[in-house]
DNA sequence: GAAATTCTTGCAATTTTTTGCAATTAAATT
DNA sequence: AATTTAATTGCAAAAAATTGCAAGAATTTC
């Protein structure tokens, strides 16, 4: 393995968990800690991260970063993010609709990944840009400036086109009987759209947003095929998805 | 065989496994590690890859940090960014291309002004997003990562559907015979799209790319109406584009 | 303040690179 | 066509780098 390599890693690992533990990247790499520990140091001298005791941290890894993951639960979303990017493989062609937690999707795909993403929503498409193996096709339109998305004919018209791997679907709310709802009409019919023009439709959703619902109805439950939730398989809330759902 | 063949089969490989070590292209190639040595410190040299002890690895890898446009001509980006949102009206249906001095127009525009952007560029859309009377439309298409633009066949048919009152168009060199040229082919075909896609074209140019020229050629200074510049409109720079362009 | 963990330093084994050189091949010149 | 010149290639020895280990120093943790 080249020693650029194991830069890489250190470097994605810390990106993904804004820090790292020193044994944990022995481990991972199988080398020994000094070598880890001479890769941190050099990583630390070219200013890519900060060395600290024991491992290493993210530079951005600031008060105000920590405070913000904790307000906008973007811990729980990183956890379901991750467990999305799990997904993925190369060559595949996935779509991203809009929403934090697919943004944090977006964030945590690896560079090294070769992937094609469609997404109308212009966030994850500038989130995707510095990562040079994603090729990124945005799905234009109208924005609607709460959820910074393309909606209106055209996305609709794109996405018709288009027939992609996975879907990974943010929703505003997803109930056992009412499915999957939205709060804004124009809204509703590009999810509907991007749906159809998927093989597979996976909802990343954090635990808050199960069991509740909106106005307006995108699809029901049997047209989702994988749910993700920070929650362990186990727990009751869950047990009414099991029957129509697989879960992650 | 040849030393290029030689070459394209290691730039391969790196491309397809972004890393190589030296052993396996020798072994690949039938030739001497030293051979495989020089060729990767020769691609190395025309930064077409990058050379690591033990091999080599891919380039765009790391690109995390990412490329920073000239910052230093803002002063001069800004001045012209004014001038060009005085031309603005209420109501008028305006076209973005990319480009750091459109992004300052962008955000430059007044919050109070009611025009709707059509912009194929990802960072002038996110620019708008905050200015609640801006309706944002966006050209979507395959991400130019470099420009950050939409560019290939989707926003050019969108824009053949459109006719805007004007067009801002970014450029890289502006030349009194050569007309307005540019580095990418595929950006040329966009651009071209959104000239014939509005009534009046705009060019906003530091002074520094007047009088230079690239590869290809956009259109000439006829279908240009409107030269704004940092410069005074009696710097004699700006003599040969007097006969056929209003100055601003 | 004692125990546990992590870091520093020096060292040796291994791997990789550099350098000079000679043999071969290709290109240019007469 | 023959000769000269330049470029390419492989080899070998020396230099440099990487890596893991161990012992003592420094830091953290309880």
């Amino acid at each position: 393995m080249l020693k650029e390599e194991r830069h890489q890693v250190i470097l994605n690992e810390v990106r993904i968990h804004n820090k790292v533990l020193l044994a944990d990247i022995a481990e991972i790499l199988k080398v020994s800690q000094d070598t880890v520990r001479r890769d941190i140091k050099e990583l630390h001298d070219k200013n890519k991260l900060k060395r600290v005791h024991g491992g290493a941290i993210s530079l951005g890894f600031n008060h105000y970063s920590y405070v913000n993951r904790e307000i906008y639960s973007l811990e729980k979303k990183s956890r379901i993010a991750e467990k999305a990017v799990s997904l993925l493989k190369d060559g595949q062609v996935i779509l991203l609709s809009g929403g934090t937690t697919n943004l944090e999707i977006a964030r945590l795909i690896p560079p090294y990944l070769k992937i094609t993403c469609f997404t109308p929503s212009l966030p994850i498409a500038m989130q995707l840009l510095p990562k040079p193996n994603i090729e990124i096709i945005v799905i234009g339109g109208k924005i609607n400036k709460d959820s910074q998305i393309a909606v209106g004919g055209s996305p609709i018209g794109a996405l018709a086109e288009l027939k992609a791997d996975i879907c990974f679907l943010g929703v505003n709310s997803i109930h056992p009987v009412e499915g999957v709802t939205e709060l804004y009409w124009e809204i509703v019919q590009v999810k509907k759209a991007m749906i159809k023009a998927s093989k597979k439709v996976v909802v990343p959703s954090i635990s808050e947003k199960i069991n509740s619902e909106q106005r307006y109805k995108i699809c029901g439950l049997d047209a989702v095929d994988l749910l993700i939730t920070e929650l362990d398989e186990s727990d009751p809330q869950l047990e009414v998805y099991k029957q129509s759902i697989e879960l992650l």
